[in-house]
RNA sequence: CGCGGGGUAGAGCAACCAGGCAGCUCGUCGGGCCCAUAACCCGAAGGUUCUCGGUUCAAAUCCGAGCCCCGCAA
C-alpha cells in the first residue's frame, strides 16, 4: 500500500480521490479539504464534493482556513493534490517522505492557476491535456512527471472537457505515482518561458462584448457554462444567455433579433450567434421560441 | 431581518401604478385553402388571476399575512 495525504475541493478532485480510493493500492490516511461555506440563497452550509467522499468511505478530515503555519496530524509517503484552491506552504510540501504530487488540468507549462479548463476552451484550444507533475513552492510550477493529451472538439462546452480529463485522470495518476515509487520515472523541468497563467473567473468574466466575434463569444460560452456563465444588459436586466451556437446568419450587431421561430444576436465582424436558451433576471429560463412569444413587443 | 424581480388558460407574456366585460403571441381541437406543408384563412375549447383574510356597490388591480420561483450578493 502507498499511503497519502489528499488535499482537494472541487468535483473533479472528488472524483479522483474516490478513484484513488477504489485502486486498492492507496491507503488515505488523510483528507485536506477547504472549510464548509454558505452557498446559495438561503446562506446554507455546504460540504465541499471532496469532503462528501471522505466521508463515505469514513476517512480522516481536515478543514483549516489556511494551511499557513498548520500542522498536519498525518504525514504519509505522498501528498496528492488537486483543485483544493489554496496555497500549500513548503514546510507540509516536505512532510511527504517521497513527493508531493499535483494533478493539472493542462498541459503545462501553459494555463497554470485556477481556471485551465475554462481558459483553454475559450482561448479555443484544439487541445488541451492532465499532467501530474511535483510540487514546488510556486504554483504549478515543479517538474512535470507525466502528461496526457485530449482533444478539444470545437463543440466541447466545459462539461463535455471536464468529462473527457476526468476519464483519463485518474489511471494517469495512479500509473504515475506507481511508476515514480519503482523509479521509473525522470522528472522533467517545465520550460517557463512558455508558461501561461489563468485566474479563477467571476460572473462578470461573463458579460459579453459584442464588439468580439460570434466565434469568441461561443468560446467564451464554452468555457464559462454552466459556471459562472454568460450574459448581456437588457432592458436594464441582466439576461443570461444559457445555450447558445454559432451561425452565418448576418444581424444588427449587440441586438437580439427575432427571426422565424429563431433568436439571433449580432457579434463584431459582420458575425452572430444563435440563442436557444436564455434567461431574464427574475424569470425562470426559456427557449428561444417561449421567449419571442412573451418578448416581441420590446425586442 | 442582506438587495431586487416574479406567480394571470398547456407555454411565454400584457392588463396592476390610476379598482369597472381578464387580453396578446404561440400551442391544442375542428373546419377551409393547397400537389403539399410546421405556411395562409375561418372558428372553438381551455381561468378559483398562488393561498388566506381585509377594504369596496365592485378586487387580477388597493391593504395585511403566508407559500413558492428566480436574479444579485456571500
Amino acid at each position: 500500500m502507498i499511503s497519502a495525504v489528499y488535499f482537494g475541493t472541487h468535483h473533479f478532485s472528488a472524483h479522483i480521490l474516490e478513484s484513488l480510493i477504489k485502486s486498492g493500492i492507496f491507503d488515505i490516511k488523510l483528507v485536506i479539504t477547504q472549510p464548509d461555506r454558505p452557498v446559495g440563497r438561503k446562506k446554507e452550509i455546504q460540504a465541499s464534493p471532496v469532503k462528501a467522499i471522505a466521508q463515505k468511505y469514513n476517512l480522516k478530515i481536515e478543514q483549516p482556513e489556511t494551511l499557513k503555519g498548520y500542522a498536519l496530524s498525518e504525514s504519509a509517503d505522498f501528498n496528492i493534490t488537486c483543485q483544493y484552491g489554496l496555497i500549500i506552504p513548503k514546510a507540509i510540501l516536505e512532510t511527504a517522505k517521497h513527493a508531493s504530487i499535483n494533478v493539472h488540468t493542462s498541459l503545462l507549462p501553459k494555463y497554470r492557476g485556477a481556471s485551465p479548463i475554462q481558459s483553454a476552451l475559450i482561448n479555443g484550444e484544439k487541445e488541451t491535456g492532465i499532467t501530474i507533475m511535483m510540487m514546488d513552492e510556486k504554483m504549478d510550477h515543479g517538474d512535470i512527471l507525466r502528461q496526457e493529451r485530449v482533444n478539444i472538439d470545437s463543440n466541447d462546452t466545459y462539461a463535455e472537457l471536464n468529462e473527457k480529463l476526468l476519464a483519463i485522470a485518474p489511471q494517469l495518476l495512479i500509473q504515475t505515482v506507481s511508476d515514480y515509487v519503482e523509479g521509473k520515472i525522470t522528472p522533467q523541468i517545465q520550460n517557463h518561458d512558455e508558461a501561461t497563467f489563468c485566474k479563477e473567473f467571476t460572473r462578470e468574466d461573463g458579460k459579453i462584448d459584442w464588439n468580439k466575434t460570434g466565434e469568441q463569444i461561443y468560446n467564451l460560452y464554452r468555457g464559462l457554462t454552466p459556471w459562472p456563465g454568460i450574459w448581456a444588459e437588457y432592458d436594464g436586466k441582466r439576461l443570461k444567455l444559457l445555450e447558445i451556437k454559432p451561425t452565418s446568419v448576418h444581424v444588427e450587431q449587440g441586438k437580439i433579433t427575432p427571426q422565424q421561430d429563431k433568436l439571433l444576436a449580432g457579434c463584431g465582424q459582420n458575425t452572430a450567434i444563435e440563442i436557444i436558451k436564455i434567461q431574464l433576471e427574475g424569470k425562470n429560463s426559456m427557449n428561444a421560441k417561449e421567449f419571442i412569444n412573451g418578448f416581441k413587443n420590446i425586442l
